[in-house]
DNA sequence: ACCCAAATATACGTAAACGTATGGTCATGG
DNA sequence: CCATGACCATACGTTTACGTATATTTGGGT
């Protein structure tokens, strides 16, 4: 059997559980019930929970980085791209990716290291729409409150529970998306 | 000595450490030393964990659905008052009520009861925020996305660790504000 | 001064979770 | 074909937290 892949199924399945649980949820013999295996394994691939949970991070950290260049590559459509950006979120499409990016945020607020990768993310991510709105025609900082305002709306509408209102969910995203995105 | 207070001051702390650490860091014995006592007190007031935090819940619930109320009594001066509304939170003069509020939520993402109380604060506040709305001219489709997208920029925003962009955070908020308030 | 109820202290049993130690299994390549 | 390294099972010790039982203190009314 592979290391490797084997390593990859541990953080994988933490992945799941944080998303469903939240980082304190995640429990080493939790984890091994759910893989089937004790939790022997478990300490011959990480030295503790502590490493793992640094892992998960890493992990996240570089992936999010890796797929906003690829979704923010498109400069000349930007209007579409960003569209289609924020169709990626408010679609709920990705339930599980939507998940762990909550579970993470609040993660980050109560570990400094976690923190420091949501921040470095961000930092990424705000780059990678401001340059998008740039294409629109504003000014840096005009841009840049954009991209802003862009990403607080896409992480605080998955933190609203709206299966309340009359009226649809759905056509209220697209207002809003056409409100942030005027082209 | 009283015992309503003396529970209200089990509550108050509970509130505190949830800021602090998210509702899997209440701890009894934990709320116990921090307020100088055992927690054979605890017991006396809360047949067990989970009664504390429905109260919290409860207590919460109550609290803030009086709160937008009050905040959003002044319908005269609709712009006015949502743009006071919307600085409250991103001013960050309360950081322990945004910390609740977050924790609040993420709280509501793995458990029932909470999504619940989140539930149903949200729907007061969006008919509220989105009542405002319709005292600018807009319909009451627009007004509730505007309500909607108020909202997710509000939480949204708290979420985001901006400590990294080289412009002024103070003003890319200001931008925001009026961006989304435009009177 | 004394009593009662409110509130707390103390001691206990139990369960969950971490991490360690050590031995077992199983595939593979020499 | 068997030895080695990768991976897992089992058993153990420890800590932390929940909840219960029971004794104890303390303050306010009479």
């Amino acid at each position: 059997m592979n290391v490797k892949l084997s390593r990859e199924q541990w953080i994988n399945e933490a992945f799941t559980v944080l998303a469903e649980g939240g980082v304190d949820s995640i429990k080493i013999e939790g984890l091994a019930k759910r893989l089937r295996v004790t939790k022997g394994g478990f300490y011959w691939h990480f030295r503790n929970r502590d490493e793992l949970l640094q892992n998960m991070l890493e992990q996240w950290r570089l992936r999010r980085i890796e797929i906003i260049h690829e979704q923010t590559r498109d400069e000349e459509h930007a209007a579409d791209t960003l569209k289609y950006l924020i169709r990626l979120y408010t679609d709920n499409a990705n339930p599980r990716g939507n998940a762990i990016e909550l579970a993470v945020r609040a993660w980050a607020r109560i570990d400094a290291q976690a923190a420091g990768t949501v921040q470095s993310v961000d930092e990424e991510r705000l780059k990678c729409v401001s340059g998008l709105f740039e294409k629109l025609k504003l000014s840096a900082e005009e841009a840049y409150s954009r991209a802003y305002l862009f990403y607080a709306f896409v992480f605080g509408q998955s933190l609203l529970n709206d299966q309340s209102c009359s009226l649809d969910p759905k056509k209220i995203k697209q207002h809003c998306t056409r409100f942030l995105i005027e082209d």
